[in-house]
DNA sequence: GCAAAAGTGTTACCACTACACCCATGC
DNA sequence: GCATGGGTGTAGTGGTAACACTTTTGC
């Protein structure tokens, strides 16, 4: 940390840039969207990239997640400032970004519904299938991956996909989520059980009314049990 | 990204300093030793600290990472560039460090060797169960106690504990690993059993010899299967 | 009554745990 | 031969996966 009394070459007293970079997700109907950003400057012009700002020196790493959500994509504070955010890693390669040495440490951040987006602004949900592997500018195809393949692990042992959901939700919504996320299809009767034997989740009453068009037999509506993220002794997916 | 055109406030020119501390363990007769460095000047002058650095505009973050290691302790080169190495989590606490705002990724290295310190450094192996809570500076607590803690997790679904033995051992020595890191005892039954059915283990010939001052029966030696760190399936411990 | 959606039960299988017992060596 | 450390077997238990079946609704 001393700087030594010598001359410091530049390579010693330049630094690089740290920024942070969010990945927004949300469940829609059985499938995970992700909010990007569509760049309106140099490089990747039109590209549609992550939200990311440089962090301030008076700022943590969570505040300038939330301020990259509000200020680049039109998001409300207060809807910000209501979501779920956790680090995810740190990516540092040496030339991820052309304009100059740039370290970001990239976070996840989970909606419960679709926040609503400035309309004037650049960002927009996109679902995950439509967002083919390569597209994304800088590393930010990496961050994506390992981001989803963190919520991945943590829904395998935690309450994280609460993070995803209502309040209270239908059993086949709450499937479909880990569905999505796991990209397999799970046994109806075995989630169900599995997941109230463990205390996960529990019921919240009946939904009054059919959901089909058809008909069929009114849904148990459940919440989860836990209301904050907290880890399960055993993995139970 | 881009700097505003109005004249800017310190808080947005300024940035955090980005740094990197290094967790290096090694098991050493069924304990957990971590490398530690004795400060040689302010603040915290005296006290048993991470090793770190702080990162060059031009060096990636594992770079910085051995780094530390060498400059700071007197490892060897060639043996620190052998160690597994892995990014833990970023810690960016406003006031973590008096000297000014410093964003630091904390690295979790391992070695299968007690790795001979240079004799006139400030590096030291230290026990695990010798550096009480809150008795080192900084954040280095959290720091140790995140790293000890996403080793735990890894242990119970990769192959990672084979970055803290030789290449052949005892299946006695690998069970020691495993609770010294976990905290708990193992059925010697079960855990051979079981690690040698999925296959993260195999025979390696049989030691020469007896072990034990009072004879006892010459134990088989055992290799990893994979050499590279992978996960399993399934959890297994 | 029929189709659709949701809820429940059953069975075979597999994995884990705990424990006991057997084997090979030094003294 | 006995203590010691290492290797192997087994029975009981509990969880999991696959599947069939029942309930409740709309039309």
């Amino acid at each position: 940390m001393k700087r030594s009394q010598a001359r410091p070459t530049p390579s010693q007293l330049e630094r690089p840039i740290l920024s942070v970079d969010v990945v927004l997700l949300h469940a829609d109907r059985a499938k995970l969207h992700a909010l990007l950003l569509r760049r309106t400057e140099q490089p990747f012009l039109g590209a549609l990239a992550l939200p990311g700002v440089a962090v301030r020196v008076d700022e943590t790493l969570e505040f300038a997640a939330r301020r990259a959500l509000v200020t680049k994509t039109g998001l409300a504070a207060d809807h910000a400032a209501g979501l779920h955010l956790e680090q995810v890693a740190t990516f540092d390669a040496l030339f991820r970004d052309p304009r100059g040495r740039t370290v970001t440490v990239a976070h996840m951040a989970l909606s419960a519904a679709r926040l609503p987006i400035e309309p004037g602004s650049a960002g927009a949900w996109i679902e995950l299938s439509r967002i083919p592997r390569g597209s994304l500018p800088f590393d930010h195809d990496e961050i994506l991956q390992t981001t989803l393949s963190r919520l991945r692990g943590k829904l395998r042992y935690t309450n994280i996909a609460a993070r995803l959901l209502g309040d209270t939700f239908r059993l086949e919504e709450l499937q479909s989520v880990y569905e999505a996320i796991l990209g397999r299809t799970l046994n109806r009767s075995n989630f169900r059980t599995k997941l109230l034997k463990i205390g996960l989740i529990e019921r919240a009453g009946v939904m009054a009314g059919s959901t089909g068009a058809q008909g069929g037999r009114p849904p148990h509506l459940f919440r989860f049990t836990r209301q904050d993220v907290a880890a399960e002794d055993r993995e139970f997916v």
